[in-house]
RNA sequence: GAGACUGUAGCUCAGUUGGUUUAGAGCAUUACCUUGACAGGGUAGGGGUCGGGGGUUCGAAUCCCUCCAGUCUCACCA
């Protein structure tokens, strides 16, 4: 078995190798069986998206737990896809158009518009799916879905006339949020508020038919041209003799009324404040209250309209500049200041939102939420981490309608069409025709007579149903009953309005049950300075770079190792690197197993046996510990864990224990058992590092055809546990380490001979009086002999570990004064730990009222700390004697 | 403005119902080691009054109160 192999670990070959096996393979395709389902569908990143930090995070986690499932026998299924984006890749689809084609918009038709959007889609979208395959992704990518193909189209169609005959749809006019850059509406979960440095108006408004001025203060003075009123608080008194008349707008000479109402903030600004009711929120409620006329001033577009009467057509900033200029021209303006406010832009185009009344389609969600709210509540869906659940429980309780119309073309066009002043909801235009024809009692009403709702739905509105869509319908069909409700969600907390709540809401409406079973909310993906990474500062690495750089493992690995569920991850790159070190050594760990040469002639080593024996059972525990860590989703936990039983108890330990002295050969034996545990290792560390666990599974035995690590069993704990092996071995190994230390510090080689003395007792455990123990401690610390002795050997060097004591003599003149300085150090630590034990156990109360185990835990530590004192004091005082 | 979460070693994090030999890991750092499978390695060391202050308790990193700092969510005043 004498291969030779490369010094350093390549991923780059070995990852395309396997992935493509895994393919030819169909490992990942899942069909229905009488096996349990395991499913997630992916959070479907939008089309027009590549690969960032943040899917790299939770498309690993979701592998994992995919893999993991694979590996306990469940029939696993990760349903891949897209969503369609609306308003980002309509904007996509426009600049393509222009860019590209030299096409506008304006002059397409809607079919026209939907064919070349279809087929920008079908060039440049999806890119995204293709990068997972990079990371190892283990989708069944037969499944991939879409939210705007044929068969998403139909549930989401099927959806709304489902909402609509059940009364939960209506239309309403609406202060929107509108983006005039997009020319749609948005939501508010799209609109992004930050502060931004802008400028506080001072305007003085002439009370009519007087010399008296109100000023009032604004950050808006181009919506002056549509005020319809000023507003003071009813008992601001420096206003009160003005309550009833009217002022007169500047520039335009409208004479408004002046209302008294609260809402009215006396403290802020002058007290006064202008009333718009076609371009705020607030005060299109006041104007509401008040009866005030609304002038809309604004074009979609956001540039003046007719109404404003002057600066037609200019956009709504350069009016901003000119009504200012003749403000202060014609003396109107009083002052202005330096203010900084909020500004709500657009998530997609960046445009600063105009409120906007329009007529939109609503969700009417306080009934539709509430099972979704009972849900989580009552822990039929798990959230982790857990305190989710607050968040969620506070926007369901105070949940809004819900504005599903967007005014754009690339979307589920509204199956609303319009007859006179009848509205008819259906999923096809004959239908609809059926139903007017039926309400009007008219058969002679054409096709052609229904108009068609322009708009179209929320891409949001589609996502929602993602649980059930992927699989065909939302009723029963096949794979629906198989794989719903899912096993598990991942996805980020910044979406759990936009979309994680949402899909509960549409779980419990068509299929009655949840759509998961559990949420996991992975952390936001930030630099190492703790900012969000994001590509207007540039502090986000190129994904595809990183695994070019460090393999897709040892980015896995980097990622990670450092998140815990929920909480934020500080991304280093350092991590990555790693992870590119771990890959490397288990790659020499491999390198150095098989290139030993093996003989069914030689015996296997005393400690051999043992050292198996002693790993099996550390394997046994580890997997304990692990299962329950999968159980709450402590995936960071368990790779550090795998990490450090590979590297410290597999290599560092395991390996040094069987290993043959240079040269030998290993026994047949031992090296079958080195490679079933080896192996073993793989399987527990291939959910996250797929691709060298397979590789090294392969390299480690020719496999049958079909025994891949993929899809292997993973190892299940023994059933007999041997704590007391696990701690004898652990003595061993603490023993091993303190005399490599004594070489060490007294510049000894590593292989200087040297003997050890170990002091006979009845505390000793008696595992060491046993030959393979010996044999093993003294191959593991290089020790020419060990004595067993009934008294302390004077002057030589000794070692306290626990209630035992061992001495060496390692054959060098010993600096008498170094060591009595180490040993008082040691005895002053074991008397300051023994006094605070003894202050526990002189409280009566202590004695009295904790628990009988613990008290006796405090006995058993005050009787170690003193017998340790002991022996310190009893070296102490051999070496003084010298 | 309302609320949520976080604060443990230089950095990233464990620390499960208060009691596990007077607080752990990985990385980084320091010293030493190179004919040992691996210098992308090995051996060992240093480094923390568990954000501050109070309280409950026999006992607090852990529970309560309060303050401070950070992150985020919701709502927003012109």
């Amino acid at each position: 078995m004498n291969k030779e192999k490369p010094k350093h670990y390549d991923p780059g070959a070995v990852e395309e190798k396997w992935y493509g096996y895994w393919m030819d393979k169909q490992y990942f395709k899942s069909i229905p069986d009488d096996r349990e389902a395991f499913t997630i569908v992916i959070p479907p990143p939008n089309v027009t998206g590549i690969l960032h930090m943040g899917h790299m995070l939770n498309n690993t986690i979701q592998d994992i737990l995919i893999r993991k499932a694979r590996l306990d026998g469940k029939n696993a299924c990760w349903v891949p896809g897209t969503d369609h984006a609306s308003i980002a890749t309509e904007a996509k689809v426009v600049k393509w158009l222009r860019e590209e084609l030299n096409v506008k918009k304006s002059d397409l038709t809607r079919e026209q518009f939907m064919d070349y959007a279809h087929q920008w889609k079908e060039k440049y979208g999806g890119i995204i799916l293709q990068q997972l395959k990079k990371l190892g992704a283990s989708c069944d990518w037969d499944r991939t879905a879409f939210t705007m193909d044929a068969t998403r189209y139909d549930c989401v169609i099927q959806s709304f006339v489902d909402l609509y005959n059940r009364g939960f749809l209506y239309r309403d006019y609406r202060m929107v949020n509108w983006d005039p850059v997009a020319q749609t509406v948005l939501s508010n979960e799209e609109v992004i508020y930050s502060e931004e440095s802008g400028t506080l108006y001072h305007v003085r408004y002439r009370v009519q038919d007087t010399d008296d001025y109100i000023t009032i203060a604004t950050t808006r003075p181009e919506t002056i041209l549509g005020d319809t009123a000023v507003a003071v608080h009813p008992e601001d008194p420096r206003y009160v003799s003005y309550h009833g008349k009217r002022v007169l707008v500047p520039l335009v000479d409208r004479a408004v009324p002046i209302i008294a109402d609260e809402y009215v903030d006396q403290q802020f600004g002058t007290g006064a404040l202008k009333i718009t009711p076609a371009h705020d929120v607030n005060d299109y409620e006041i104007g509401k209250k008040h009866d005030l006329e609304i002038i809309d001033i604004l074009n979609p577009d956001a540039t003046l309209s007719a109404a404003a009467q002057l600066f037609v057509g200019l956009d709504r900033d350069e009016a901003r500049t000119l009504v200012v200029r003749r403000l202060e021209e014609e003396g109107y303006l009083v002052k202005t200041e330096d203010y900084t406010h909020n500004v709500g832009r657009s998530e997609r185009s960046h445009a600063v939102v105009e409120p906007r009344r329009s007529l939109q389609w609503y969700v009417r969600m306080k009934d539709l939420a509430e099972p979704a709210l009972r849900a989580v509540e009552e822990d039929t869906i798990r959230f982790f981490p857990e305190n989710q659940k607050n968040t969620y429980r506070h926007w369901m309780r105070n949940i809004r309608d819900w504005c599903i119309s967007r005014q754009l073309w690339w979307g589920q066009r509204i199956p609303a069409y319009y007859y006179q002043d009848q509205v008819f909801v259906a999923t096809t235009k004959e239908e609809a025709l059926e139903q007017a024809r039926a309400h009007f009692n008219n058969a002679l009403i054409q096709s052609d007579d229904l108009s068609q709702d322009e708009d179209v739905l929320d891409t949001w509105f589609s996502s929602w149903l993602w649980p059930m869509s992927v699989f065909g319908t939302l009723d029963s069909n096949e794979d629906l009953d198989y794989y719903y409700p899912t096993s598990v969600l991942v996805t980020g907390w910044d979406i759990i309005f936009l979309w994680v709540a949402r899909m509960i809401i549409a779980g419990y409406q068509w299929q009655g049950t949840k759509p998961f079973e559990h949420v996991y909310f992975t952390g936001m993906v930030r630099d190492r300075k703790g900012r969000k990474m994001s590509k207007s500062l540039g502090n986000s690495p190129d994904a595809l770079e990183l695994i070019q750089n460090y393999g897709a493992d040892g980015v896995r690995f980097g990622m990670l190792s450092c998140s815990p569920a929920g909480g934020d991850l500080l991304f280093d790159e350092k991590l990555c690197e790693q992870g590119k070190n771990f890959c490397n050594k288990i790659w020499n760990g491999l390198n150095f197993l098989t290139s030993r040469s093996v003989s069914a002639k030689i015996e296997p080593g005393q400690g051999d046996e043992l050292a198996y024996a002693w790993f099996s059972q550390k394997l046994s525990q580890h997997l304990q510990q692990t299962n329950a860590l999968y159980k709450e989703y402590r995936l960071s936990q368990i790779l550090i864990s795998n990490y450090s039983l590979i590297w410290n108890d597999f290599f560092s330990q395991y390996l040094e224990m069987i290993k043959p002295a240079s040269g030998a050969s290993f026994s047949d034996r031992t090296f079958g058992q080195a490679k079933e545990l080896f192996g073993k290792l793989m399987i527990i560390l291939h959910p996250f590092m797929p691709f060298i666990t397979e590789e090294v599974w392969h390299q480690l035995e020719d496999r049958r055809i079909g025994e891949d690590v993929i899809v292997a069993s993973y190892p299940q704990e023994e059933v007999e546990t041997d704590p007391r092996l696990i701690k004898d071995m652990q003595l061993l190994i603490e023993l091993v380490s303190k005399i490599r230390e004594i070489r060490s510090a007294k510049s000894m080689k590593w292989n200087a001979p040297m003997e050890l003395y170990i002091k006979k007792s009845d505390q000793l455990s008696p595992s060491l009086y046993e030959g393979r123990w010996v044999a093993l401690l003294s191959k593991m610390a290089v020790l020419d002999e060990i004595h067993f002795v009934e008294e302390e050997p004077g002057a030589l060097l000794s070692i306290v570990i626990g209630t035992d004591k061992f001495f060496v003599d390692p054959k060098v003149t010993m600096d008498v004064q170094a060591e009595l300085q180490k040993l008082h150090a040691e005895l002053e630590y074991q008397q300051g730990f023994v006094s605070s034990v003894e202050q526990k156990l002189d409280n009566d109360r202590f004695v009295s009222n904790a628990p009988e185990s613990v008290v006796n835990n405090e006995r058993k530590k005050l009787a170690d700390g003193l017998a340790r004192i002991n022996m310190l004091k009893e070296s102490i005082r051999q070496l003084e004697q010298m």
